[in-house]
DNA sequence: TTTCTGTTATAGTTTTTATCTATATAGAAA
DNA sequence: TTTCTATATAGATAAAAACTATAACAGAAA
């Protein structure tokens, strides 16, 4: 089998029109450039120069194989430069899945931010369920992806990110806000609407509920944090919204109230997880922590950063 | 330095997903693999692979590079397709230099056959001053060319092809052809158009005046076998053309006289050369007999096929 | 938990081959 | 002719690519 040295070495030789010249340009011995040219002959099995004392000179097929050779070795300079680029970690696109109701809710926040810290990295963004997230990860069709804790696998390496509230809300007319406020025991008996339960966020309510003793209406579920929102506008009930979700969207306050809930535990955490072999982990430990920072940063009124926990 | 092995490999991996199952479709040792990836990925600068006890999968630079390691694959194989078909000598575009006074008239009689013969041989066919094309030739700009004896040069193959005569031309109205033949010791003063002294054709010329005591006018000399034939035909003078020449051009015998000259030595001589030391001289060989069995066929009353010099 | 199975990595050896130096050979030039 | 120079050949050495055997380890099964 023919080698990229030998194709070099015949491109070198077809240049300088000597294999003594060539050898002393590739700094080989001449014997050497000789055998490994009558060896690229063999291989492809066409007779590629004519040696004289004289000069050394291409054959007519050997001059024609001469484009496809250079571009060859065009395509291996291409590829190593690719491979010089890719070296830096940060520079390659990073498969980064998400969580339907906190990607678009999050993403816009912190990606500017990782593109200012690592200008080259790319990330490839994909919205599934978490529970298929962290099945991606495993199986590599991710590379990394937020999840929301608990995790089902256990074979994940997990970085905890930050801690967001999950907060009440309810329509405007209902009148249920005194004054942005409610009791945990205020709860009990309440009609909450939820999303249906292939999302994370419907156990995560169900728990609530549970705890509260609220009654999570399962006649209505939303398929998406903005039908829910809606459902509630239109005086179907009162749901349980995540922070970032209504920091970013409920951006009209005369249709809904906001009620924090006075006691604790209604939140939902979210972590960072990746294959503990990743060879990039260190990368992804760095983005964990701008995603920290940048939330301590602009949203300590919505979020609690994490920064202990994990890694 | 990576080898085009290794890239070999490290496709083969990143399709089959382990290092084991590639180890078995490439039918070598699984450390071998194991080894040959960490070279490449050192000689790379990249880590390519997160390798697991369930599986070896691409990293996300390695992702990256896989286009450009599989068109760098195909590029390979595109170039060891394009040397099979080179294998054959005869598959190759050789590089033909041919006389002025020769090529036009005699390249559309043996080119079809050429090429039925040898149907993918490639002719890039230039015409030159003979002098030129035998250094062409031992310089390498041509493979091969067609040119008259004698040669100046003597270190290029000759395969001497035919001889072809030269015959005496005069405007009807001259008179001079009784019976379309003449003594040779007729031509003794009379004055004889030639051709300018660049061409091969005046020397060849100038000898059979000096023979056969004829002058060669020099006042007026042509630049091409066609002026040379037009300034015969508006009676300034006889000349000698090439029977060949004669052949194709001269439809028109109402205008000239083809005089047959009585005597002898009143020819050309016309030889393929090509450099001893061309790997493909088998094949011009071949290319030579071709030619002089085609003039045979079907030029026997013009010239003489040579069969035995020459080789 | 332990055991078994399958995968990759490491160690040590053998074989191959790419490379070297020295020299032969032969055409071109003096 | 001799001398110079280019390529080819011979033989030795060093590099590396291949092998076998085995260790290490994760995941599945018992």
């Amino acid at each position: 089998m023919a080698t990229l040295k030998q194709i070099q070495y015949f491109q070198t030789v077809a240049e300088t029109q000597s294999i003594r010249r060539a050898a002393d340009r590739l700094a080989i011995a001449q014997p050497t450039l000789s055998a490994q040219l009558t060896a690229l002959e063999k291989s492809l099995g066409v007779t590629l120069f004519e040696r004289t004392r004289r000069l050394t000179q291409l054959t007519p097929a050997g001059r024609q194989l001469l484009p496809a050779v250079k571009r060859l070795i065009a395509q291996w300079h291409e590829m190593r430069e690719l491979a010089h680029t890719l070296s830096d970690t940060a520079a390659s696109t990073h498969r980064l899945g998400v969580p339907p109701t906190l990607g678009p809710y999050l993403l816009p926040n912190i990606v500017p931010s990782i593109h200012r810290q690592f200008d080259r990295l790319k990330l490839y963004v994909r919205e599934e369920p978490p529970s298929q997230l962290e099945t991606g990860v495993v199986e590599g069709r991710y590379d990394l992806a937020l999840v929301p804790l608990p995790l089902r696998s256990d074979n994940l390496t997990v970085d905890v990110l930050f801690r967001e509230p999950l907060m009440l809300v309810a329509a405007r007319e209902a009148g249920l806000a005194q004054d942005g406020v409610l009791q945990e025991q205020e709860l009990a008996g309440m009609s909450i609407l939820g999303l249906d339960e292939r999302h994370q966020l419907h156990r995560e309510v169900q728990r609530i509920c549970e705890r509260t003793g609220a009654v999570l209406n399962r006649d209505y579920e939303g398929t998406s944090l903005d039908t829910l929102r809606q459902m509630v506008v239109m005086g179907m009930g009162v749901a349980f919204l995540p922070a970032l979700y209504i920091r970013s969207e409920i951006h009209r306050p005369e249709e809904l109230d906001v009620i924090r809930i006075e006691g604790s535990h209604l939140y939902r955490e979210h972590a960072l997880v990746y294959r503990p072999g990743s060879p990039v982990r260190r990368l992804y430990q760095d983005l964990a922590n701008l995603v920290r920072e940048r939330m301590a940063r602009a949203f300590a009124d919505v979020v609690t950063p994490i920064f202990d926990r994990g890694g």
